[in-house]
DNA sequence: ATAGTTGCAAATTCTTTGCAAGCCA
DNA sequence: TGGCTTGCAAAGAATTTGCAACTAT
């Protein structure tokens, strides 16, 4: 462990919402509200996923804390997948689908927003946009849907990719 | 195998495209265009997969095919996988992303459409939006981004299972 | 004390691969 | 014929479960 973030704003790229707990302070209530415990590894969990926003795999979470520093910090995989979950079902975390693989990114403290993904270089790209509140709620009305969320990614090549794509290309390139 | 659909328009819930060859001939094409080859169990695919409009997992097609009643039409799971990718590739279905679970659905002949899932019940309610193309364009514009296409998932709980629910929660019934 | 938790090993689920035999162009 | 395909069995990747030991409340 080390120290926490105090709570509320972090200079994220979206920027971030207004919260009056920190995640770790934030996912304790879940906890007690359900009667589930807070223990050595659920925090372990906590202060390493938040430590940075970035979006990450399972996987990657269990090699990162398999060789973790201190001994005490460890988590075994079946936990990690386990905490995870249990971390998206708190609120804290958002698991997203990116044509087959799964990745997780802060759910908590940061903005509502949606993605561009590049199927090339495989980056995200987070975007905002209330048009996309405006749709979801004309459309759930028509069918009397009740909504709780939406999922949007747009899929294609990146500026970078386009650039490099572009060079290589060129008929000059290509003889 | 049975009458493969003459062609063109056939009568599905968001009405079709017009396409000028059935899926097989499309696939064949596909094929051919790559020196694949057309063999029987891709035809067993495509027409059993055709028959009817609806979303289906890679594990029910197998099932499906592993008892179907002509011997010569049973085909083995790592073929139905091997052909469902084909076909994806082939742009004749859509690989689509529900919390976990995958599921097909026609991407040929079809309108380009979105998702409603229901949580409760996991029914697929398809609409159609020109505000998304919109939006795509717009936010890509930004970032400068090249569109290939999106993927647009709104959750919630449909009519029925708010009916029922609703009804479930009244005070007589929580008593 | 006691119910929720953890780690380990094994089990599952979904999907893919190696390879010899088979089939289409 | 020659190369793409198939089926089978086995391998894999990702995730979950059973269970005894452990720990937070």
């Amino acid at each position: 462990m080390s120290d926490p973030p105090a709570s509320d704003v972090v200079d994220y790229s979206l920027g971030s919402v207004e919260v009056s707990l920190a995640p770790l302070e934030r996912y304790e209530e879940y906890l007690q509200s359900r009667g589930k415990k807070v223990t050595q590894q659920k925090k372990v969990l906590v202060e390493t996923v938040y430590r940075r926003h970035e979006h990450f795999e399972a996987e990657e979470l269990v090699e990162e804390l398999a060789y973790s520093g201190k001994e005490e910090d460890r988590v075994s995989r079946p936990t990690v997948y386990r905490i995870i979950k249990e971390m998206v079902d708190a609120g804290l975390l958002r698991k997203l689908n990116l044509g087959g693989r799964f990745v997780y990114e802060h759910d908590y403290g940061y903005p509502q927003h949606d993605h561009l993904h590049c199927q090339q270089c495989q980056k995200l790209i987070e975007f905002q946009s209330e048009e996309i509140e405006k749709l979801r709620a004309a459309v759930a009305q028509e069918h009397h849907f009740q909504v709780t969320g939406h999922r949007l990614i747009i899929s294609g090549i990146c500026h970078e990719c386009r650039q490099s794509r572009r060079r290589r290309k060129r008929p000059v390139d290509l003889l």
